[in-house]
DNA sequence: TGAAGTATACTTGTATACAAGTATATAACT
DNA sequence: AGTTATATACTTGTATACAAGTATACTTCA
């Protein structure tokens, strides 16, 4: 199999990086992707090889896409899971979960510093958008809802975020390459979302803030879409490249 | 720093274990129990030394542990956070989360099959109390509220659980061991609680699901105190070895 | 041809070696 | 004495080596 020249996972988010780090990215994006399909057996000899680096940073890397559920570590080889449109609903439950239980704590709290540091995060992503920037983009969403979620300050909710982020980050990143190329009207809708969850969380609006999550939910729809697209897109590459 | 001749973790659980998980489970046990203070800073070569084991499995058993959130990976060394009251009632709050989705999902299926499964894992309790084996009681105590959760099929939810379940089987085990030493009488009302669950599942009876999962949370209270008496108890035994 | 045993080419887990970086303490200089 | 430079004793991350186990394929025998 040809691995992609490009690294599909921005590399300046890499810069502190260990090797077993970028490999987990590297990887990860590759089978949220489809370019590696599920079902795909990975062997740790292979890896170091393709990527160039000893067992070490491969095994690491492994163990850590085991922990989030898209390889599954058997005797022999890691077995690739992937995500399908189930999994992705799976996500948005635990993340439906976790950020209603976040927004019964921040009712009972000053949100105002949290109100404004969304708001420096929105304009931010409203930036992102304007000069079509899908990864600075990705990253200021994502920062966005982990923002909301630190202001609680509560460690296994954090952690439940932690184990969960990168696989909505890698989703998040590949959505939003593909809807700034084919469906950039949608952004003007995904940034009145979030003003509707700011104000939500700065008028502690339980109807509101339901409102918003729902219609951020219903949005997965087009997540899935969107990662079918990205699949064509990037299956296409590689099929140009191969020619 | 004198580390206990017998290890806090059952050994017969760790028939097949790696070398990594030994150690996770051991550490696990040690910082728990308080027998590792919060703020110890962890060295690789150190615990390398203490365990005889090389570095590799010490720096698996490490991330293991920094993914419970019971340490903190730092530039230099690991530094110990351990588990005060906070951290009990934030792992009994995503409990309650989890426990919560999951019934949601339950009322909406066939549960004959888990009932029936829950009867024969609070029967296998019941001996368990009944012979005072403490750590047989503490595995079927999880293994009852695993098979709750597995039950829905849902990977992300089991992920939570995955993540949270080694740091309550510790809880359970040290918490189990003062009770049939000091509030033997517990048991009753444990058993209780267990059947009022199976109930609520059986009969899908959400009142009745809340009541038995606050009654399980105001045991929480009951865990705390239990791991301050295991602490004073485990301190004890070490100033004996130490005379 | 079919079954059983053996060889081989994998796999994982662990140990060890080494490079690069960081804190601490000692020494030198003003 | 106080500050700066340097030595050293740590640290992490990565590479490599090796032992033990497992699946695959081949060979041998009936």
């Amino acid at each position: 199999m040809t691995e992609p020249k490009e690294s599909l996972y921005p590399e300046k988010w890499l810069s502190k990086a260990s090797a077993g780090d970028r490999v987990a990215c590297e990887l990860r994006m590759q089978i949220i992707s489809g370019l590696i399909e599920s079902g795909t057996i990975l062997s740790e000899n292979k890896l170091a090889a393709d990527f160039s680096v000893s067992r070490s940073p491969i095994r690491e890397a492994l163990k850590i896409l085991a922990s989030e559920n898209i390889i599954r570590l058997e005797r022999m080889g890691a077995v690739v899971i992937g995500l399908t449109e189930k999994e992705i609903e799976e996500i948005y439950d635990v993340r439906l979960l976790i950020e209603t239980f976040v927004f019964e704590r921040l009712v009972k709290m000053d949100t105002e510093e949290l109100v404004n540091e969304l708001s420096k995060i929105l304009e931010m992503m409203k930036v992102a958008i304007k000069f079509k920037d899908a990864d600075e983009f990705s990253y200021q969403d994502v920062l966005f809802h982990e923002t909301i979620i630190r202001a609680i300050n509560h460690s296994y909710i954090l952690m439940i975020w932690n184990n969960l982020k990168p696989v909505m980050e890698s989703l998040i990143l590949l959505s939003m390459r593909v809807r700034f190329k084919e469906k950039y009207e949608d952004f003007t809708r995904i940034v009145e979302n979030h003003e509707l969850y700011i104000e939500a969380i700065k008028t502690k609006d339980r109807t509101l803030m339901v409102k918003s999550l729902h219609q951020n939910f219903d949005d997965v729809q087009g997540k899935v879409e969107d990662l079918w697209m990205s699949q064509q897109m990037l299956s296409k590459g590689v099929e140009l490249e191969n020619e």
